[in-house]
DNA sequence: ATCCGGATGAAACAAACTTGCAATCAGCTG
DNA sequence: CAGCTGATTGCAAGTTTGTTTCATCCGGAT
């Protein structure tokens, strides 16, 4: 994570390919992008190092696993006060349900993306997590019916 | 892909794992699940087999490769008919910078994450996304200031 | 022209994955 | 209750992949 990033054309097509798939063997990459398979492991772990590579997932179904329903909810908070934003993301961040967190400008202040098995599940986190918070203001609900996209891979060209 | 996922404890711990780091050999998998390494070289295989691990990936951060803008995006549509909203769909799908799509219920029709490198990249492409489109009657945007949650990690307790 | 830092590829080495096989166990069936 | 069947396991051998070493090369600065 020290300072200078500074990716070249090699060091994108490399990771254009770990997004997609990161257990494809340094050699197989060495000779679609034209390098060594040592050179190829030597750009991924600087990448890795200076935090390009945030981390190496295997990414699961939800539904598989017994949580079919994602949910997406806009939070709004009374006070935007320094500490209370903290301390709102420092709760909802350490939900296991609350996939994604985020901070934003406009008619919300908090975005979060949730997963669960159950309406009941979600109603008894929006207690936990809404009712029982005096600085939420308001929260709405929308209920994914169909997965179109999912995925964090970042386009690199 | 087939039928019965049915997973057991053995599974849900080393998915626990795998969700976090799947770079982890599969010796120390065993070691921690207590299981050998073939055998969870197999219920890994199998999984993935079955679609319960979709996929396998590299996380990147977005401003470290010239990505530093995340924008959440509530569309709204004119007309529900199917073929409408697949065509939507599909559109949406199919470009890079939306790194996830939903269809979900409630005020908005659509709700769209998107990585930027300028705000006026994301204008172009709202006017190759949304103003050119008919369908879509309107579009709110929130831009992210903190990303205080990202993954697609689901919790298998 | 020389030096120096950084990156490279070939080869040797180490570690991880994968397969074959015999043993074990649970649930049936006769 | 004995015996069969199918599924899962661990061990060990074999194979692939990841990692390190080292000599070389290239470009910029002295």
């Amino acid at each position: 994570m020290t300072a200078p990033p500074n990716l070249d054309a090699f060091d994108r097509a490399i990771l254009s390919i770990l997004q997609k798939d990161n257990t494809t063997p340094q050699r197989a990459i060495g000779e679609r992008v034209n390098l060594s398979a040592p050179a190829v492991q030597r750009r991924i772990r600087r990448m890795e190092e200076h935090g390009v590579i945030r981390a190496n997932v295997a990414l699961v179904d939800p539904a598989k696993i017994g949580h079919p329903i994602t949910i997406f909810v806009e939070v709004e908070v009374e006070s935007e006060r320094a500490e209370l934003i903290d301390a709102a993301k420092r709760g909802f961040a350490e939900v296991p349900e609350v996939q994604q967190c985020y901070y934003v400008t406009g008619e919300a202040d908090f975005i979060l993306f949730v997963t669960v098995a159950t309406m009941a599940d979600y109603e008894a986190l929006t207690r936990r997590l809404f009712f029982a918070n005096n600085n939420v203001k308001r929260f709405r609900t929308f209920v994914a019916m169909d997965r179109v996209k999912v995925g964090l891979e970042v386009p690199v060209g």
